[in-house]
RNA sequence: GGGCCCGUAGCUUAGCCUGGUUGGAGCGCUCGGCUGAUAACCGAGAGGUCCGGAGUUCAAAUCUCCGCGGGCCCA
């Protein structure tokens, strides 16, 4: 079978339908179901886009290991999983239907809003399953868990009422980025895409210190803030001074001093450390409203820095998350005065109905007027704005459920402790600083499309109850509807007695869906309500694998529940994969327009191809440059040269029925390069194996690629094609089919797993099975690895490269043979035979020394001899150069002694060899051209422009021909028998002027010689 | 702004952990060779500031520090 690049993708769909056809995937997991499992869990994707690059390289992985795994017997079950909640999915909805705000969404209706969620999440599904399909991921898409089922949100609501009960699900406040217009917070991810270079007002503000006639000085760029200002940051370790400046009293850092006040006068009164001003009270700039807490006094942070400002930091809780953790800890006010639309509350009463941004220049003009500030500038930098709407984002504290993750520290670091990371360094590096510094999980979102907060609150009692289950809420419930949805506004309709007497509603919010996919590991399963077993059968899971992005994604939330639940890690290894970039390194996105569509690449070029690029190229944790040359590289250099090494097998040997069970040949009988072969093979399997189980799939692959390109095909293939043209039956023949078949059969089942659709098709050309991933993974036999003679073969090519190099040097052709070469070194005879054909020489020698090639020549000594002989010096040189070595000292020459020292020793190749060295060899080549040598070099030239005008002609390999050459008889000799046979010419005329079916000039050397052939129809 | 990773020939990369002759390969390029499995192969050549700087050391691509560039995560 021909195979190129435009047929390879046709071979894969083959597959892809053979496998479907005979269910081969339902199989291969089927026969290993009483074996040892080997647990994975998937990642689950948002279907709500399209997949790209990155999602193919996930797959691929995941695929290489699960495949791997499965054919080392492991009995692996792959359920597909689907994400389905959260905002990511809101804003695709809102965007298609039209809608700006939380407000329109509501005006619109959450029902209609939810089911378009809904059904968004699996617009993309059939996308989804095309790809995982054309990549050849094996994986269970028709049964996939869904974060969405009232099942799955069930078992998550079991979970958060686990989390209750032991007093770990609290309400709190969170300063979050919001955005004034849209109402709503945003996450971290739309923040990102929103800053821009603004100018805002600098101000530094006087605080008068209670009681005394001294002030505070602190500076801000959000004026607005100071309206809920409740506290003053001091560094505790930091040096602050209290100055006389321009008659007034001042304290700040003394470091910021040097800084702001350079070149002009002050005079130092005191100084204290940060940590000395710790309590002291201030007289507030507003007091719209009675704080309910102490406040407005100084406290100490180490977030304060003396990179800006003062080193005095004003604190308002309300609008800073640095701020509001101070508050928290010294439990300061929080004094919130702006509305959920950004605007002054009426307590404010001269800026009520305000936006606070606008209100800044007329808050700076009220402290100016009451003698309060100091200085008035403005100040560059980066500010979110809203990706949406453009309007400039607030930091807001927003009331928010939490998990109590920071009190898990400790356990989320010992379970960490149990996980091997690939690669080792993110365990302590990315992920272990993270964890070691876990906050609080901000669980809720004031939202409408994801798993419900199962809190309600009793209308009359305030009493707060947490729901764990559909059957608990059914017992509590008013109004249990026949049809349940758990989602909103479903759920939000069902009312519960309280204890009190009173009603209970449940609060608005709905969680994270990091929650969601964190759940997955026990909620897949339905746990704890169904499937106990199973559940912990799979958990730990043994193995999951996704991009480095999810660390503080998935990564996490999968340990922070599972530390939360069950107080253990829920997977044993993860692997994490690099980004894919485009060609130049950059990240790919659709609005730089880098995309390469994999689609076009599995039509182009086939998914074996890309797996093998992704696989192969570099550590699979590393970022990947990715484009359409280097997958077509991948299937030229590797996957089309293993296809034409098995399409060589297969042309020979079916042309000689050659049947490995008939006409096997034992190993013992074999030739040399046949065990040397074999040897390679079974020390490849044995590092592959160790590399698979290190997850190092990439040092793997490039063992495998080594072996099939360098040791299979350009070497063995190249030294044994000669067997093979031999037409009658030996045994040497046979042995070489063995070998081939069982290499071939071996190495399909080695590179099943990572590209499965070329392994398939070989395997099945091969043998009568069913499919090679129904196989066991090769096992290596230590007794066929003869390291020995691998290093001895080693030793051979490379003497085999010096001497075409020193071939090439003196710019004789390979095609004329030469007499012989001298090897001076450990004996390799049993190469012989190799060594002859690789280098086209008659005989091989090995010598003991280098006599025979070599000879010492007497070189003069100028600098010695210039002295002696003064002008006569060239005379006598010319006598030392023509003298033999051992005549030479004692010599006279005008009247004088030649001594040792008046010449040099040097080594010189004799006439007519060509010398050269490598490692501890010492080669020379006989380079004497006889007229014998020649002509069979000649004959080879013809041989060879016949081959070629036979190709031309698109001859069958059997096809009998008659030739015409313009040259004398003689010219070939004895050798015409062999241009015969080897062209397949029934008949050798010699003629002027050659006539024939195609006629054509050929040169060889400088002679012009026209060659005519002739086809035999039979 | 903070944490982590990466930077070696035009491209993809080995070597770095554990310092030690001349930094190794593949693709691409030039020249030459081989070829009835091959879109392959073989030989020679051109091509390197091992990102830059400083330090440690007899000795640094390798260890340390400071920069620069890219990426990810978090602000």
């Amino acid at each position: 079978m021909n195979m190129n690049i435009e047929s390879y993708p046709k071979m894969e769909e083959e597959i892809l339908s053979y496998w479907e056809k005979n269910k081969i995937f339902e199989k291969s997991v089927e026969k290993r179901k009483n074996n040892k499992k080997f647990v994975f869990l998937e990642g689950p994707p948002t279907a709500n886009g399209l997949p790209h690059p990155g999602h193919v390289l996930t797959r691929t992985v995941k695929d290489v290991v699960l495949r791997y795994k499965t054919m080392k017997g492991y009995y692996i079950e792959r359920r597909a999983g689907w994400d389905t909640h959260g905002l990511p999915v809101e804003i695709e909805v809102e965007k298609m239907l039209g809608l700006k705000n939380k407000q329109e969404v509501e005006k619109y209706g959450i029902e209609k809003f939810n089911e378009a969620c809904k059904e968004s999440v699996f617009r993309y599904e059939e996308a989804w399953k095309e790809m995982t399909r054309r990549v050849g991921f094996w994986i269970d898409m028709e049964n996939p868990y869904i974060t969405l089922d009232n099942k799955y949100i069930e078992s998550v609501w079991w979970s958060l009422k686990e989390a209750w009960k032991k007093g770990l699900l609290y309400r709190g406040y969170k300063v979050t980025p919001y955005c004034p217009r849209c109402g709503t917070t945003l996450s971290s991810h739309e923040v990102a895409q929103g800053y821009k270079e603004v100018e805002d007002p600098s101000i530094f503000v006087k605080f008068k210190v209670k009681g005394k006639d001294e002030y505070f000085l602190a500076w801000t760029t959000t004026p607005w803030t100071l309206i809920s200002n409740v506290a003053l940051a001091v560094h505790p370790d930091e040096w602050y001074l209290k100055i006389e400046y321009e008659g007034e009293k001042l304290i700040l850092a003394e470091e910021r001093i040097a800084v702001l006040l350079k070149g002009k006068e002050y005079v130092e009164i005191d100084r204290y450390r940060g940590k000395e001003l710790e309590g002291i009270e201030y007289e507030p700039l507003y007091k719209f409203v009675i704080p309910d807490k102490k406040c407005w006094y100084v406290i100490t942070a180490d977030f304060v820095t003396m990179d800006e400002g003062t080193g005095i930091v004003h604190i308002a809780p309300a609008f800073g998350e640095e701020d509001y953790e101070a508050g928290l800890k010294y439990d300061l006010p929080i004094i919130q005065l702006v509305d959920l639309e950004g605007k002054f509350k009426r307590e404010v009463a001269p800026w009520a109905g305000k936006f606070v941004k606008d209100a800044d220049s007329e808050i700076i003009e009220d402290l100016k007027r009451r003698g309060l500030l100091v200085s008035k500038q403005t100040y560059k930098h980066q500010y979110p704005f809203c990706w949406r709407c453009d309007s400039p984002l607030l930091y807001y504290a927003i009331e928010s459920w939490f998990i109590g993750m920071s009190k898990l520290k400790k356990e989320l670091v010992k379970n960490n402790e149990k996980i091997n990371w690939y690669p080792a360094y993110i365990k302590h590096g990315r992920f272990g600083e993270f964890i070691k510094e876990a906050r609080d999980w901000a669980l809720s979102r004031k939202r409408y499309w994801g798993t419900p907060l199962p809190i309600w609150i009793c209308k009359k009692c305030k009493k707060e109850i947490c729901i764990g289950s559909i059957e608990e809420l059914k017992e509590k419930a008013v109004n249990f509807p026949e049809k349940l949805d758990l989602h909103r506004p479903y759920v939000d309709r069902i009312i519960l007695k309280c204890d009190c007497g009173g009603e209970m509603e449940r609060v608005e919010e709905v969680i994270d869906a990091w929650y969601d996919s964190g759940a997955a590991f026990f909620a897949q399963w339905h746990y704890p309500f169904e499937n106990e077993e199973k559940f912990w059968q799979n958990f730990p899971a043994d193995f999951i694998c996704e991009a480095i992005d999810q660390t503080r994604g998935w990564f996490y939330s999968l340990l922070a529940v599972s530390t939360l639940i069950f107080d253990d890690a829920p997977y044993k290894n993860v692997l994490t994969l690099g980004l894919i970039l485009d060609e130049k390194g950059q990240k790919m996105s659709k609005k730089a327009r880098n995309y390469v569509e994999p689609n076009e690449i599995f039509a182009k070029y086939g998914a074996d191809a890309l797996r093998w690029y992704l696989i192969s190229s570099s550590p699979p944790w590393q970022p990947k440059r990715f484009y359409e040359k280097v997958v077509k590289e991948a299937l030229s250099k590797f996957l089309l040269t293993l296809w034409n090494v098995y399409s060589f097998y297969e042309t020979y040997a079916s042309l000689d029925k050659f049947d490995y069970e008939k006409n096997f040949v034992e190993i013992d009988k074999r030739e040399l390069i046949d065990k040397w072969l074999i040897s390679k093979l079974n020390s490849l399997i044995k590092e592959v194996e160790e590399k698979m189980e290190k997850y190092e799939i990439h040092k793997a692959a490039r063992l495998i690629e080594e072996f099939v390109i360098n040791d299979l095909s350009n070497w063995y293939i190249r030294n044994s094609r000669k067997r093979f043209w031999v037409e009658e039956e030996s045994i040497e023949k046979m042995a070489g089919y063995s070998t081939l078949y069982e290499i071939i059969l071996n190495i399909s089942k080695l590179i099943a797993p990572f590209v499965p659709f070329i392994a398939e098709r070989i395997y099945l050309d091969i043998t009568n099975n069913e499919s090679v991933h129904l196989c066991d993974y090769p096992k290596y036999n230590e007794e066929l690895i003869d390291k020995e003679l691998e290093e001895k073969m080693e030793k051979v090519r490379k003497i085999v490269e010096e001497a075409r190099a020193i071939r090439a040097k003196k710019g004789i052709k390979l095609r004329y043979p030469l007499k012989e070469i001298i090897i001076v070194g450990e004996k390799l005879e049993e190469f012989e035979d190799i060594i002859k054909d690789e280098i086209n020489v008659k005989n091989v020698i090995f010598a003991e020394n280098e006599e025979r090639f070599m000879e010492k020549v007497a070189k003069p000594n100028y600098s010695k001899l210039g002295k002696k002989f003064k002008e006569k010096t060239k005379e006598v040189a010319k006598i030392i150069e023509s003298t033999p070595i051992d005549e030479l000292i004692g010599k006279e020459i005008y009247g004088m002694e030649i001594e040792e020292e008046d010449f040099i020793i040097e080594l010189k190749e004799k006439e007519g060899y060509a010398v050269g060295k490598i490692d501890e060899y010492i080669l020379a080549l006989n380079i004497v051209q006889t007229p014998e040598l020649l002509r069979e070099g000649f004959a080879r030239e013809i041989v060879r422009r016949i081959q070629e005008m036979r190709k031309e002609l698109n001859l069958e390999m059997e096809e009998k021909i008659k030739v015409e050459i313009s040259i004398d008889k003689n010219r070939l000799g004895e050798w015409e028998d062999y241009v015969k046979r080897e062209t397949r010419s029934e008949e050798i005329a010699y003629k002027e002027n050659p006539e024939g079916d195609y006629i054509k000039e050929w040169k060889i050397g400088d002679e012009k010689i026209r060659i005519g052939i002739k086809r035999i129809m039979i």
